[in-house]
DNA sequence: TTGAAAGCGCTAACAT
DNA sequence: ATGTTAGCGCTTTCAA
């Protein structure tokens, strides 16, 4: 039989509210006996039944906050269509999530956001945002108060936060490199480099583990340019296609980030098939540009269950079944996906 | 707010035990209430909140039988492992995993392993099994039963069974191909196939999906034999052996089952790097032999999420979140894996 | 500062 | 054949 509040109650010599009150932090405890509950609880490996904290809990569900840059951006939807089966999923085990969707990466509304979602009540919030000092304080804040904070798709350097849970963009890079070199047949790679932002850390980590692993197998490769598209289809096109007038000896095209609709444009204006072009995540623009040849192959980064794992991993704080110790960063799998394995 | 059992009664006008009765067909039911229940049930959209249940019946947990083949075998550790992780998660929530651990593909023993999982009482089974006539009837049997059965990794042809969780075959195949035609630097590819057993229809699937993507992709090819090693390193060894002796002109080896290892011996001993060979799933011995460089790629199918997930919908069954008609089949995703992504 | 008790949804034993 | 009730583990409110 599992150890339970009652039963560790019994142990201590206190009521099942004296033990409640310990686990759950809310004071009005003499310390001695807070002590007491707490090493008890630990020797006797008291765990939480979810099962019970859900019925008791039942009226007032927990909320999670979920804060996605999402319109406008078709990468997102995945991310979001997890949480939602996430929140569906856990529902009857208490609690509901609240969506946030915004518009780019402006510090400001990002800010704004969260404390809408802290005001609403949220105990735990999930937050693909950006990599600022400002941001950093505030996550930091809401650790603090008790709020668990899941860092979703993109990291924030140095935040205290419950886990990351998202893609490995050095290994999604390597292996972008490995599969290049494997079906290369030139002697030497040209590459031109299309990222979104030299400021988005995660653009710039595809691109170094990129490099590394070419140099690690030896790949014969030069980089004659990178250019930076902000992660717009248009200005990737332009900025493209001017690249490969002015050097027609590129012989590869290597995009890490949005825009890849727009390289698309270009390469098919260009006209050249041979041209290895390369990306990553496969939206509905890649995926057609994947099956016309176009691009070889893209790496993915399992977005639906990079929503469902961080609603679960904030369904599970919330429970108290993990906490800053036992809960590590979860990295989705890295995907190749060619014309035969696309959906 | 939900409908549950009291409300569901009232809305009735019968007690909580009766519309109990009725939803667990456990008789002593007056037809017309019963089916004024169900259909009110089904009207108003009822669904049993697993808190609830868990908590009902927390001392004595639903038992869950899980039949593997797996002594022997290491690709199916992965499997154990992940049915080991969702017995974990989901203990709270009130259900207890059975092990069955079997050696081979013997009939009789795996129909004795599922009748002592029968014997003890397991309401649900997660069975890999093979596709004879006697299992199949057996699987009907215990689905008349009131027993879910899932079928986990291999299917089984024209099974009662709730649903299918597991790979592809014929897309892993396709994949493979895909990406063979992506690499191949030959005019035309001469192929030698090492098959496991012509009896296994996953082994089979993964042939035909080879050969057919290999149409669609207009990949000049040509089979130089098929042979057959009974998922044995030491006869997938010998027979690849002889085969690239005797046919010099082979360029690739598709190893469609197990023996990966032997034919990466074969290949070692042979000493012709530019053979281009390619296999299934990612045990140990066979990443060595990717990293290597033996063995271009792998194509995998998440074992550990095939066991996770196995358990979890035999938990959704148990808990009636799912029925026959709600469940449908579970493809795992179809993995490509280089040694840029080999973990 | 602490204890006692009610109640969440469901199941099963018991009563009618 | 049907209704009633206790209790699973936990939280929260009220009482002391």
């Amino acid at each position: 039989m599992n150890v339970t509040v009652k039963s560790l109650a019994e142990a201590c010599g206190v009521s099942r509210g004296t033990v409640d009150r310990v686990l759950h932090n809310r004071g009005a405890v003499k310390p001695e006996v807070a002590l007491k509950v707490k090493t008890l609880a630990r020797e006797l490996g008291y765990v939480p039944n979810r099962a019970g904290r859900a019925l008791a809990s039942y009226k007032e569900p927990y909320k999670i906050g979920a804060l996605l840059p999402s319109i406008g951006n078709a990468f997102f939807d995945g991310i979001a269509e997890g949480m939602k089966s996430a929140n569906d999923e856990f529902a009857d085990l208490g609690i509901k999530v609240v969506m946030k969707n915004l518009q780019g990466y402006n510090p400001k509304e990002h800010l704004k956001a969260i404390d809408e979602l802290l005001n609403q009540g949220c105990k735990a919030l999930c937050l693909a945002t950006i990599n600022t000092e400002e941001i950093r304080e505030k996550i930091d804040y809401c650790t603090e108060k008790g709020v668990h904070v899941i860092l979703v798709n993109t990291d924030v350097d140095g935040a205290h936060r419950l886990c990351y849970v998202g893609s490995d963009y050095i290994k999604a890079g390597k292996t972008s490199a490995g599969l290049l070199s494997l079906i290369a047949q030139v002697k030497e790679l040209n590459i031109l480099i299309v990222t979104g932002s030299k400021l988005m850390l995660g653009h710039n980590q595809r691109i170094l583990g990129f490099e590394s692993e070419l140099e690690t197998l030896n790949t014969h490769y030069n980089i004659v340019a990178t250019v930076e598209c902000n992660d717009s289809d248009i200005l990737a096109q332009q900025l493209t296609y001017k690249m490969l007038v002015e050097h027609p000896e590129i012989n590869c095209v290597y995009v890490a980030g949005a825009g890849v609709q727009g390289v698309g444009a270009a390469l098919i204006a260009n006209g050249d098939l041979s041209i290895l072009a390369v990306a990553f995540d496969d939206i509905y623009t890649t995926r057609e540009l994947v099956k016309a040849g176009i691009i070889k192959f893209v790496v993915c980064q399992q977005p639906h269950r990079q929503g469902y794992h961080a609603i679960k991993r904030a369904y599970q704080a919330l429970s108290g079944l993990i906490d800053k110790n036992s809960s590590t960063d979860f990295y989705t799998d890295t995907l190749i996906k060619i014309s035969s394995n696309l959906d």
